[in-house]
RNA sequence: GGCCCCUUCGUCUAGCGGUUAGGACGCGGCCCUUUCACGGCUGAAACACGGGUUCGAUUCCCGUAGGGGUCACCA
């Protein structure tokens, strides 16, 4: 079974996962599923979620990136527990557990100058032998070191045998001590480097299960000295269990580009009129399943997600499954709410109380908000309505004959229903010796300004009777 | 290059020794139909390759190939 399972006492605690962005950029896709996988594993065994906003990074650390984060995650409705920890305000703490080590040999100080190391790499380089810090200084007296030179902190990590690893998600992964270097702990400045910071924050905030993109598998054998160093010292300090997930590609197999998840989650949401409930249900998809299923309300979500499902390989990410995910979303999705979500993509003219009455007919014809608010852009148009080409084209004067017609029945019409122009015209155009198609795309297009739309007798309804004979007569033989 | 990981239809995935290899997106056809959609039915489409293990491999093991990740006083 497990190696040396210290990793039994963190299975033993209530589950704590955390999200851990750096605020460099907005809240991609990546990010945005990773996020989500913490908060459904906590959500699932009852356990909580953190939030940790990793800006040790100073130069590179905005609040814009920090707002643009905490707003995505709010959009696709994922909550925190506890307050958000700021990891560069923890500074002291990290310096402090690196002094720790340090006094109880379990790192030393490091003299080398960025220049002797670029120096080293370069050597390492040419011999075609592998890149890493050569513990120059591991085993050497600090008193050899120029009076008031300025060092670093590294760890002296295990030289002997292997250190396995039973990821939740990868299996074991073992790799040999000898892989690992010495690395910085503590920076000349006395900062501490992320290797560090992670894994005290980690400690301190009680998180049992790490669950995080897999492109730090490899950084987990390198913060493991570290946790059994100071679990050496002081107890308290078990393995957390790592789950490294897959990471997303773009739907060509290289990195995301800016085309797909490159972009913010709130690009989604602006730009391409993504419903966040559809988001949320296909990232769950991206890399985890459970059966044949493919949608999950949040609740099934919950239920039904947990480690095993998640895949080993990376997965490409799709657009048309999103869209059409999304699709089904907006389908299902409540009439009035669309209506307030595309009011403001169609401008002043837009009347929510039409546009929900109009939801019905116009959400199976749609599968982001971008296309719903063009599919509703005719209820609001102005006389006279500016045709399309297409629809141009089918106001031959044979049709604007049809029209006058068409127009002097619906003058007539009492019963202003769906049901009751449906009989009317159908009834006419079965007097003519008529297809009905003869006489609908005509008054399409005269409605409209399109040739395509919603049922015909829906727009009319919709219209009403006076915005309808008025765009019918415009084009009607006089 | 060293190390680590991955490999089922084009894509996301189900499968956890014996299946007509299932579902979803996309694609083709048919139906519905006033257009476009929605919906229904249906078709084409996959176990990377080579060795083992086994009565039997998509499934277990080892190679090969391909892909990805990582090698900072960045996170």
């Amino acid at each position: 079974m497990a190696s040396d399972s210290v990793t039994g006492t963190a299975a033993d605690r209530p589950v704590v996962t955390r999200f851990a962005p750096s605020p460099t950029g907005f809240l991609h896709i990546g990010g945005a599923r990773t996020a989500l996988f913490n908060w459904l594993y906590a959500r699932h065994f009852g356990g909580k979620v953190l939030l940790r906003i990793e800006d040790t990074d100073r130069k590179r650390s905005t609040q814009e990136a920090i707002d643009a984060i905490l707003d995505g995650l709010d959009w696709l409705g994922l909550d925190f527990d506890g307050d958000t920890v700021f990891q560069f305000e923890r500074a002291a703490r990290h310096a402090e557990v690196a002094e720790k080590l340090l006094a109880n040999g379990h790192a030393y100080k490091c003299f080398a100058t960025p220049e002797d190391l670029e120096a080293m790499r370069e050597e390492q380089r040419a011999a075609k032998k592998p890149l890493r810090y050569d513990g120059r200084w591991r085993d050497r007296d600090p008193a050899e070191a120029p009076e008031g030179a300025p060092f670093v902190i590294r760890l002296k990590t295990p030289q002997d045998g292997e250190t396995v690893i039973d990821d939740a998600v990868q299996g074991r992964v073992t790799v040999k001590n000898v892989e690992i270097d010495d690395y910085v702990l503590l920076r000349g400045d006395g900062t501490p480097t992320y290797m560090l910071a992670v894994v005290v924050d980690d400690h301190d905030m009680g998180v049992t299960h790490i669950v995080r993109g897999d492109d730090h598998l490899n950084n987990a054998f390198r913060q493991l000295p570290i946790i059994r160093a100071m679990n050496a010292l002081e107890g308290g300090w078990p393995d957390p269990i790592y789950a490294h997930i897959p990471l997303i590609h773009g739907n060509d197999g290289a990195k995301l580009s800016k085309r797909h998840g490159a972009m913010g989650v709130d690009a989604y949401r602006d730009e391409l009129g993504i419903l966040p409930d559809a988001l949320f249900n296909y990232l769950l998809r991206l890399g985890w399943g459970h059966g044949d299923q493919e949608e999950f309300t949040r609740e099934e979500a919950i239920a039904a997600f947990d480690l095993p499902g998640v895949g080993k390989s990376p997965s490409r990410f799709d657009m048309k499954k999103l869209l059409s995910m999304n699709g089904n979303y907006i389908r299902t999705a409540d009439d009035a709410q669309l209506a307030e979500l595309i009011a403001p993509r169609i401008g002043a003219a837009a009347d929510v109380g039409l546009l929900t009455q109009a939801m019905p007919v116009l959400k199976t014809r749609a599968r982001d908000l971008l296309e719903l608010a063009d599919g509703a852009a005719f209820l609001f148009k102005t006389r006279p309505l500016k045709l399309t080409e297409q629809a141009a084209a089918l106001i031959t004067p044979e049709a604007r004959e049809l029209l006058a017609g068409i127009s002097a029945r619906l003058t007539a019409e009492q019963d202003w229903t769906t049901a009751a122009l449906e009989a009317n015209l159908k009834a006419y155009a079965e007097d003519l010796g008529l297809g009905l198609g003869k006489l609908a795309q005509p008054l399409r297009a005269a409605l409209t300004g399109q040739t395509t739309s919603p049922g015909i007798f829906d727009v009319l309804a919709l219209l009403g009777q006076e915005e309808s004979l008025a765009r019918i007569n415009a084009l009607a033989l006089a």
